[in-house]
DNA sequence: CGTGTTTGACCAGCGC
DNA sequence: GCGCTGGTCAAACACG
């Protein structure tokens, strides 16, 4: 129980990528070359949620208290007998406090379901925001093949799009919700551009990395290129980049892989696996996986290209996890003179998602966004669980983020295991845990801050529909 | 025999 | 040009 809320305290050691990562911190959106998922873990959202958190303690441990004073001090016999007028006053005064902890009770379903209504409104909006991103991708590679020398708009203009699309598909307030969102965005971009890291964007442009100048020459000069074609190779090359404890050689994303290589990495004493999907015939899609070279048990994933192929439910979330990330990442780098093309990915990459998961490597050759999830709290599924699940379950925490429709779709197919035996009984584990949690709001409590101070957007108690790893 | 893994060779990009 | 590195190929091998 006590443990619930200890989640916050859960810091894993620092852990940084052999690259150096771009990282923008909530508060202050300064940007930082190398490692930051250590540091930053104590974002505006977790401030926010602490105090939500511990007010919910204290109401429960003022009901547990009153509820010990009930059992030792007050019986129904000493009120009738004694009849002192300070008992009787006491009687009242504790049926006050009853009244009174009911209605806090009360308060507080009407609070957690308030949450949950946001989380909710937040999945909506997150998925107007992706299609209308899609949409404006689409839009802008057919501009770009009708006037190649066009500038192409940086995806903070996507926003302003929004808001004329909006306005004709959305009700007033979800309309005023954009409006906010984009009004944020705007407010980031200008943080952006004026924080005194500047200087760092300058130098971060002269060592634009091939897949920017790539781009940049490539639809430049060849102006007929197919657009399709070159949408989808820049699919394939952007990346994502899954970071998951997991004591196994490879976490199961429901998709069968079939190795066709392996090297040994520069300054990581693991090796890097490569996988290429052998689901469907030819299909595209590539992984790497590889340990982290500080913490052997996070496994790092990435993914790259899209699958031409119908995907098992179990497949789909990581699948379309991929997928809307590589089409952010799209949006972000579509071709442009403007040299200050970063920012813009930067923050295209990190909109979606909670501002200590997902990053952006500038330097990487491969437009790449690494999703991390080694810091999600979890003691409040490990210890109600009363084992020590594997922690890769970790994962569904990102499926709702980017496909929620699929989240709900493959409940406990999210992560299977394809080698595992303990498959169903963890399942069956799970799900208790995850009946005794939501019965009791003190855990629904604590583990919808957990989740939203992590993603922002999920509902708690779905998040642990998932099963083992393989090993 | 089909499928997947292992592993050395090969290739391309990049920095010097 | 040369060496380093990341990524891929493909022959050999293992397995059910
Ligand atoms: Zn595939």
């Amino acid at each position: 129980m006590e443990e619930a809320t200890s989640n916050h305290d859960s810091h894993l050691p620092p852990l940084t990528h052999s690259s150096p990562m771009i990282f923008f911190d909530a508060k202050t959106l300064a940007m930082d070359e190398m490692d930051f998922f250590a540091n930053n873990n104590n974002n505006r959202k977790n401030k926010n949620v602490f105090p939500d958190d511990h007010q919910m303690l204290h109401q429960m441990e003022l009901h547990v208290d009153t509820s010990l004073d009930l059992l030792t001090k007050t019986s129904p016999t000493n009120r009738s007998t004694v009849g002192e007028g300070s008992s009787e006053a006491r009687g009242n005064e504790r049926d006050n406090k009853f009244a009174a902890m009911l209605a806090e009770l009360h308060h507080m379903n009407a609070e957690n379901q308030r949450l949950r209504d946001e989380v909710d409104k937040v999945n909506d909006k997150y998925h107007a925001l992706h299609n209308q991103l899609i949409k404006q991708i689409e839009k802008q590679r057919k501009n770009e093949g009708k006037k190649a020398d066009m500038i192409p708009r940086p995806f903070l203009d996507i926003g302003v799009a929004m808001k004329e699309e909006n306005s004709q598909q959305y009700s007033k307030g979800k309309l005023q919700e954009s409006k906010n969102m984009i009004d944020l965005i705007e407010s980031k971009k200008q943080k952006i551009y004026t924080n005194k890291d500047v200087t760092e964007l300058e130098t971060s442009e002269k060592a634009i990395p091939r897949w920017l100048s790539n781009e940049v020459s490539r639809s430049s000069s060849f102006k007929d290129v197919d657009e399709a074609s070159e949408t989808m190779s820049m699919i394939k090359k952007a990346r994502v980049s899954v970071r998951a404890r997991s004591v196994s050689s490879m976490i199961s994303d429901g998709c069968q892989w079939r190795k066709y290589g392996q090297k040994m990495a520069k300054g990581n004493p693991c090796p890097r696996a490569y996988y290429r999907c052998s689901m469907g015939t030819g299909c595209p899609v590539r992984k790497q996986v590889q340990r982290s070279a500080e913490d052997q048990s996070v496994l790092i994933t990435t993914y790259e290209g899209q699958h031409n192929h119908v995907l098992p439910p179990a497949a789909k979330p990581m699948a379309s996890t991929t997928s809307a990330a590589a089409s952010m990442l799209l949006s972000g780098s579509m071709p442009s003179s403007d040299g200050l093309l970063h920012p813009n990915i930067l923050e295209s990459a990190t909109l979606p998602f909670s501002h200590n998961l997902a990053t952006l490597s500038a330097s990487a050759p491969f437009p790449t966004i690494t999703l991390d999830l080694t810091q999600t709290p979890t003691n409040n599924i490990n210890t109600s669980s009363q084992q020590d699940p594997p922690q890769d379950y970790q994962l569904s925490l990102l499926s709702p983020l980017l496909a929620p429709n699929f989240f709900h779709q493959s409940k406990l197919s999210t992560l299977h295991a394809s080698q595992g035996t303990e498959t169903a009984s963890f399942a069956d584990t799970v799900n208790a845990a995850t009946a005794a949690i939501t019965t009791d709001p003190k855990f629904s409590a604590a583990l919808m801050a957990a989740i939203t101070s992590i993603i922002g957007s999920s509902h708690p108690v779905e998040t642990q529909h998932c099963n083992n790893k393989q090993d």
